[in-house]
DNA sequence: CTGAAAGCGCTTACAG
DNA sequence: CTGAAAGCGCTTACAG
């Protein structure tokens, strides 16, 4: 592959003019451009990015480390992601920790071994001492989604929890009295808070959260379905199952389905993080919606801030509630499904 | 962040040592080694994977272009691409063409840029000359799913023939006569052949495929819609949609159900590609499911081999038929659902 | 077993 | 405006 040494010869001129013309440096006459451009286009020279970000510290590139890929919610949440940091100059490598920390580690590690010059992580756990290290070693650093609360790195999420009272009061006035969540890791800050709202909102309408009505999921359909297999074996099985994600919510409609059940005839079902597929299931699915690509792009405008030396900034999204009809037919046909004309924020 | 030479200094040995140490040469005195190790462990030392890749030439990095992230067939793909390079030492890109022909080319340039060490492409068109460059300029390269056949680069995909004619006698058995489907950019060799497969397997059946049953998409949802509109507007409606993507069969419910029609009283349905959700929509969803995670399995297998100095092979998988409620109640119970053991192959 | 030195392909003060 | 030279952080013959 040609390297500049070939394109100054061709061109009779030295390395430095071919590489101030690569780099639109001011200084260069017309005529060494001119003759350096052909000699680029007849040898169909590309400039090493792996040599320029060794000489130059800068990869231009964000990693990403999300906690699921197959999730649709992640897949978007990378799609926006890149789509933002490509307008801003940027690629991203991105990680997928498939919900094992073990796995989100390998890939901050590689990334930090390529030297990326941001990273942007929806952590899977409460903080391994590798992520710890990296956000407080002055690698750029920004949250998004999910966060680790010991360290002071700019997080960029959703706040779900007065979609959640939405859900609770929809589910309370369709005459709903014994509610069950499917809750993802507690060391996730989307694991605890999402159970945590819904506790706070059973209570304000005097209703309990009892243990059992409490099944421990990893955000993975497999422990959707045995959370709600569980559910259904009760002795007083709960008449809602609220998943905390979508993917636990096709588990425990697997779940519903193996036993014969009809939803939301035997028992009703919504979920956090809303999918185009829920339209169209059986029944449409209830579910929280998050402002996805609006989450991804704000991440990655903080990241960039932050890297060239701007201040970033925190900022909380509102999620919202979609009602459908997977919990009951509405009271009324307006039904309960506040629709904001947009997202509000908060910054921090 | 140390260098190879602050961990020489703090071991009291040249930098040689560290890195021979670093990368396991025999010829290195335990003492030596030992005191390199304290050293890099106190420092907290991390080889900067830019400098060696310079060096060596090598990056350990596989670039993977897909047509669409936000398609859970590539993201499935991409997932399995990912798991078996790690599990060969190798880290890969992603980039995703969105099925537009400028952000592949965008990516590839990208990704050479980078120097990736071997290239995965599933092409949005029937190839750029930036492709075909680089396939003949001796990038290491392998087609996976789609691919363009003037070039000489092993292939990795499913052959749908079988299961579309399975598709078929299920939907004449079924009695249905007027067959109509929302094919994918003729540019693509998935977007022709799926119609190929479909209109020869009608031929068998004396069944017609008149261009107004043709509806021209682009596997995305939104020509899925578009498409479906048309076909419902037609004087004379066809009884079956088959969709050459799981994208365009969500559009298609979607314009079905805004007409207020239903699955499959009103027409039937059937879509190229499974995924988790079909079992749960509104009816089901008859699909033809590839072997998605041994073919992301096998691209990788087959480009490394190409990288590594064997000789790379074509593997060509078999989609197999599943069938479910959207195309009506089959005659039989047990209906026409074959399932062979383990899908076959065909090595070329 | 070990180190000094060259070199991978760039960029960028520095001098002219 | 231009070029010679240093240097980014590594690896690897070469000599000892």
């Amino acid at each position: 592959m040609a390297s500049i040494k070939n394109v100054a010869a061709e061109a009779g001129v030295s390395v430095a003019t071919v590489s101030r013309v690569l780099n639109d440096h001011p200084s260069v006459s017309a005529e060494a451009r001119t003759r350096v451009l052909a000699a680029v286009e007849t040898l169909g020279y590309r400039p090493n990015a792996v040599a320029r970000s060794l000489r130059t510290d800068q990869t231009h590139t964000l990693g990403l480390v999300i906690s699921d890929v197959l999730n649709p919610y992640f897949t978007e949440l990378a799609r926006s992601v890149e789509e933002e940091a490509r307008a801003l100059g940027y690629s991203v490598i991105i990680g997928n920790a498939d919900e094992k920390p073990e796995l989100q580690d390998h890939h901050i590690r590689n990334l930090l071994d390529r030297r990326i010059d941001g990273l942007l992580v929806s952590p899977t756990d409460g903080g391994s001492p590798l992520t710890l290290d990296a956000a407080r070693g002055g690698t750029p650093m920004v949250f998004v989604d999910r966060w680790i609360p010991a360290v002071d790195v700019p997080v960029i999420r959703a706040d779900g929890r007065a979609a959640v009272r939405d859900l609770v009061a929809h589910l309370h006035g369709l005459g709903h009295r014994r509610l069950a969540i499917i809750a993802g890791p507690a060391a996730t800050t989307t694991g605890s808070e999402r159970v945590e709202a819904f506790r706070a909102a059973l209570r304000e309408y005097g209703l309990p959260l009892p243990d059992a009505y409490i099944g421990q999921g990893d955000f993975q359909a497999e422990s959707g379905r045995r959370a709600t297999e569980a559910f259904l074996d009760l002795p007083e099985p709960p008449e809602v199952v609220f998943a905390a994600d979508n993917l636990m919510a096709l588990g425990a409609l697997d779940a519903i389905r193996a036993r014969g059940m009809r939803v939301p005839h035997d028992i009703a079902l919504a979920a956090f993080d809303d999918i185009p597929w829920f339209v169209h299931t059986d029944p449409p699915i209830t579910a929280i919606a998050q402002p996805t690509g609006e989450l991804g792009r704000a991440a990655v405008r903080a990241l960039v801030d932050r890297i060239e030396g701007r201040p970033p900034q925190s900022e909380t999204f509102l999620a919202r509630l979609v009602v459908r009809r997977s919990c009951g037919e509405p009271a009324s046909p307006r039904g309960l499904s506040p629709q904001p004309p947009s997202p509000q924020r908060s910054n921090t």
